[in-house]
DNA sequence: CTGAAAGCGCTTACAG
DNA sequence: CTGAAAGCGCTTACAG
């Protein structure tokens, strides 16, 4: 179909050794006035070399597998983005799979990744992974066959990566909002199955043990938006946050359930942060402009995702780990009432 | 490196071709008992098959190419998902680029798409494509070997795709803010170059002209939250929506400039939408929990990249085009002081 | 049903 | 510096 690279050997009046030099790359370069004319027959001819036959001969793909967990998530949105950008104009391609948390569909992203010969494989987003018996068997031979595994902000003994510092970062917004004056707590953690909510609600909890203080409650529930929303609303229907005795300050797992959470506040008729002063994690774009602004905790996920690509462009150690800290953002949501 | 055909076909005492097609599918189906030895033995061997090697002798790399302007933009990381979500479980892999809107680099990851010899490219976002010489002639050059170029909410003389009608939805959008009640209009075009940008205006004071209503102004800016902010900001400071005869209503070209402009109206000591009503386009994740909640076109992201993937799953028909339709959603932002 | 062999389109020691 | 040839790891007519 597509033009070979025998046909602008053909052209050029060349062998195929030859016009492979010149158009590919290699340590040996041709005379100036061959190459010349091999370029020009491949101009000619439209030539593009075929990434397959080259990535066979070569033994390498110049390939990277990316895994998150859904690709419209702004939190794997941006990471994606930097590693993109780190990426770009380095020869690698990015082949993405999104895989909505489902360890059937992420098993089968990794044994793909695999099959494409993959020079790294990421892996971002948050679960008990080390559970995963059959994902953690088939990360083992893909790092045994020359593979390299990049963590983005989740553990795995067998491999290096970005670890997110949630638990220390949450510690330090705790600490922020005891500072602004607050003492009356409530944390809706979200699935404390999962790694990073489990953490951020550790730390945020801790910081506040350390001033003797313990949160009203601590709610599961869902580490989504409507999550957020639903847990709030059961709260608030059941008095559960004494409201009577002043005002609290609830802690989100993230950001998305903080929106939720502060929808839920004002349908019940309160006032954010009068009635109730809520705190995200992550700070997702919008967030800013919000009425009122959010407090949360910023993460640098872009620079995550370059830093990912990174451990790919540069053969750092195998296990080594790079580790970013989030920055809380104090705004008009957790502001104390007077 | 990694375990080969060949040695899973030594194992199992078979030939390579026998091996070839217990593992990877064919029309000819060995003897189950051969076959049964010959799955143990890649089992034990951990075998996985060589993807690039497949491709090559198959001539069919089962690969797809998608071109994003940003993929951290919920508009094209939603597009995303969609076209992930149809192609799971079909065996085709979706290599990413994001480009930032830079000619060079949409180019040259076209280019390399069609090294990695994609079955397509979906190409998202919106330019003045039919411009860039460069680029029409890769994808003509793509197209003439059997790749197939799909659209994705921009024209393209030479392909297909999926049509925004963005011009109509912009209209339906101008009708219901006038059936509420609305007289005085202004409009922040956002980047006139961008085709998008320029059909949603086009639509939207067409429609006003059909009622014989004329916006006060149309500003051109940059097609980002920033923009809307600083356009309205301007606007405001040189008094020229003139508030004083009464609301105004404010179409911003898509959501994320809507919430810049918002935020500009309270900066200058003004309400939303008592003042200075807003809507915005394309109903962003988080628009529904602000305060006010915000009035715009909701567009099936997701869907438009399902459709996407239809395009490659089945053999339509090279230059059909799919048009999708947005629907106007009228939240508080919008409403009219009474 | 099974296997030997050619071929997919490149790259790269090895000779010349 | 240039070219003939082997090899990368599969698939698939073609024989048997």
């Amino acid at each position: 179909m597509a033009v070979r690279l025998a046909e602008v050997a053909a052209e050029a009046g060349v062998s195929a050794a030859t016009a492979s030099r010149v158009l590919n790359g290699s340590s040996r370069r041709p005379a100036e006035e061959i190459a010349e004319r091999v370029r020009a027959a491949a101009e000619r001819l439209g030539y593009y070399p075929n990434a397959q036959a080259q990535a066979l001969a070569r033994s390498s793909a110049s390939l990277v597998g990316l895994i998150v967990h859904d690709i419209a998530d702004p939190y794997f949105s941006t990471i994606a983005r930097g590693v993109q950008e780190r990426l770009s104009g380095s020869g690698i391609q990015v082949m993405l799979a999104s895989t909505g948390r489902d360890s059937a569909l992420e098993l089968e992203a990794v044994r793909s990744f695999m099959s494409h010969r993959t020079d790294a494989i990421l892996l971002a987003g948050s679960r008990g992974l080390s559970d995963d018996e059959e994902l953690v068997v088939a990360l083992e031979r893909y790092q045994g066959s020359g593979g390299r595994v990049v963590m983005i902000g989740q553990p795995l003994d067998l491999a290096g990566g970005i670890h997110l510092d949630n638990r220390g970062a949450a510690a330090a917004l705790a600490a922020e909002l005891l500072a602004a004056g607050h003492r009356r707590f409530a944390v809706l953690a979200g699935d404390p199955a999962l790694i990073t909510a489990a953490e951020r609600v550790a730390g945020f909890v801790e910081r506040l043990a350390e001033e003797g203080i313990e949160p009203l409650l601590v709610s599961e529930g869902v580490f989504t938006r409507d999550g957020g929303h639903d847990d709030m609303s059961r709260l608030l229907e059941a008095g559960a946050l004494d409201l009577d005795s002043g005002q609290v300050c609830v802690f989100c797992a993230n950001d998305v359930m903080a929106l939720g959470a502060m929808t839920a506040i004002r349908e019940h008729g309160l006032a954010v942060p009068s009635d109730v002063a809520v705190a995200g994690f992550d700070d997702i774009p919008t967030l800013g402009d919000m009425v009122p602004s959010v407090t949360t905790v910023r993460l640098p996920l872009e620079e995550i995702g370059r830093q990912a690509a990174d451990f790919v462009l540069s053969e750092v150690d195998e296990t080594y780990r790079e580790s970013v800290r989030g920055e809380p953002v104090l705004r008009e949501s957790t502001a104390v009432r007077s």
